[in-house]
DNA sequence: TTTT
DNA sequence: TTTT
C-alpha cells in the first residue's frame, strides 16, 4: 500500500554504476546512517538502488564519503548463492539528494561491462 | 542522521510477543506491503519489531491480515547460524496504528517464555 | 531539496471535484488527523490538493468520514481576497490510499463545471 | 493519526528563539524548500517550530542560509489579528539536523525577553 | 516578508 | 468551516 523511506547518510564506498543486458544503468551504494540512539552500533548500513537517469547522476557526483538524502522504497529479494538462498534487503530510490558538492564538479567513473553476477537482470526492474 | 519509514500492509502471521531476560516486551511480526509498480512480484515482506508499551499492544490487537500503518527506523543487525553470518534488515517501529478494528475488542495472546533463540537479547534493546 | 508528508486521517467533508480551465481534474478535500500529544486540540485539518487521474478516483471512492493515507509534499501560495493576501498552506498530493471500503463501491459525484472562485487555475499546476 | 513530514531546506533568516511566560525554550525560522517541478515558483517556505532542547541547538547553530533537514508534524492554529481570524500551518519538528557545518563552532543569539505578541502561551505548548 |  |  505504502511503502516510504528517508535516510540521510554517508557513502561507505564510491557507487557502482552497471548495465542491464538491455542497457538500462543501475548504480548500487551503501549508506552509512548515524543512529544517535544506540548504544553498542554507531551506524546502520543500507544499500541503496539507483535506477536510470539519476543512477548516472550518482555515479558521477557521490563518492564515498559524501553526504546525501535518499527518498525511496524498501524491497527484498532473494537469489541463490552456492546453493542457499540470500536475502537481500535494500531501498530502490525514487529521489537521491546530494547534500555535498563535489571538490571538482563531478567526474566520469568508467564505464564498466554489463555484469550478470550481481545478479542483476532486467527481470529485477522494480517498474 | 536521518532514518525514517513508514509502511502500511498487512500482517502475513500473528505477532509474536516474547520478553528479553529483564523482561522488556518486544513484538515481532511481518508486513505485507503491496507493490502496485512491480511486474513479478505483488508485495515485498518487511520485517517488524516493536519494544515496550506498544509491543504489548501489538499482540493484543493486531492479528494475521489485519491492516496497519508502521513508523520507524530502518535497524540492520546480523547473528551467527549454523557457522554462518545471517543479516537481518527489520524496522524499528516507533509508532503502529491499527487500521482495522479487531472482530472483538482484542485477544490475550498466550504469554511467552523469554526466548533466546531468536537471538534476541537485552543488548540489542535499540535505545 | 526535499519535501515529503505523509498523513491518516478521516475525511472531514465530501471531497469537491473541479477541472482547470483547459480540463485538468483537480479534487480538494480537508484531512482530520487525530492528534494523541495535544492537550487542548485533538485533530489538525489539513487540506489536501489531488491533481489528474487520482483527483477522479479520490472523487469517486472517498466520502465523509473515510480513513486514508496521503503521501504528498507541502505547497504554500496566496491569493487576494477583499484587498488582502490570503496564505494557504496544503498538501499536494501524489498518492491517496483509501483505508476503508466504500459501502457501495463508489458513487459519481456530480460532475461541476470548471470554477474559478476558488482561484485555482491551469497556472496553479504543480508540474 | 499519523502526521509526518520531512524537509530539507535553507533558511530564510536567522532563527528566533523565545520562552514561554514559564520558560519553554521554542525557537521559530522558514525553510525554503526548492521545487524542481514547479514552473513560476521556485521554492515553498516553510514555518518551523522546534520546542525545548532543540530550540536552543537551533538557535546556537543554524543561521539565515544555511541547510537543514527537519522531521515534524503538519499542525495547524490561528489566532485573532486585528478582528480576523489568521490561520497558520506549521510543522512541528521534533528533529533537526544541521546539514552544514557553521564556520565558527556555533554562536549565542542574544537572548530575548519572554515575548507575546507571536500569539505563543504556554497553552501552544503541543505536548 | 523569503534561501543557495 | 471540521472527521471516527
Amino acid at each position: 500500500m505504502l511503502n516510504l523511506s528517508v535516510l540521510i547518510g554517508r557513502l561507505t564506498r564510491d557507487p557502482e554504476l552497471k548495465y542491464t543486458p538491455s542497457g538500462i544503468a543501475n548504480t548500487t551504494f551503501t549508506l552509512a546512517v548515524d543512529n544517535p540512539y544506540s548504544k553498542d552500533k554507531d551506524a546502520d548500513f543500507i544499500p541503496i538502488v539507483v535506477w536510470r537517469q539519476q543512477a548516472e547522476a550518482c555515479a558521477n557526483y557521490l563518492r564515498k564519503g559524501r553526504l546525501c538524502a535518499v527518498e525511496g522504497r524498501i524491497a527484498t529479494r532473494n537469489y541463490e548463492k552456492d546453493g542457499r538462498k540470500v536475502y537481500v534487503t535494500e531501498i530502490i530510490a525514487n529521489n537521491v539528494r546530494f547534500l555535498e558538492r563535489p571538490e571538482n564538479g563531478g567526474q566520469q567513473l568508467e564505464r564498466q561491462d554489463p555484469d550478470y553476477s550481481r545478479g542483476v537482470s532486467d527481470d529485477d526492474l522494480p517498474f
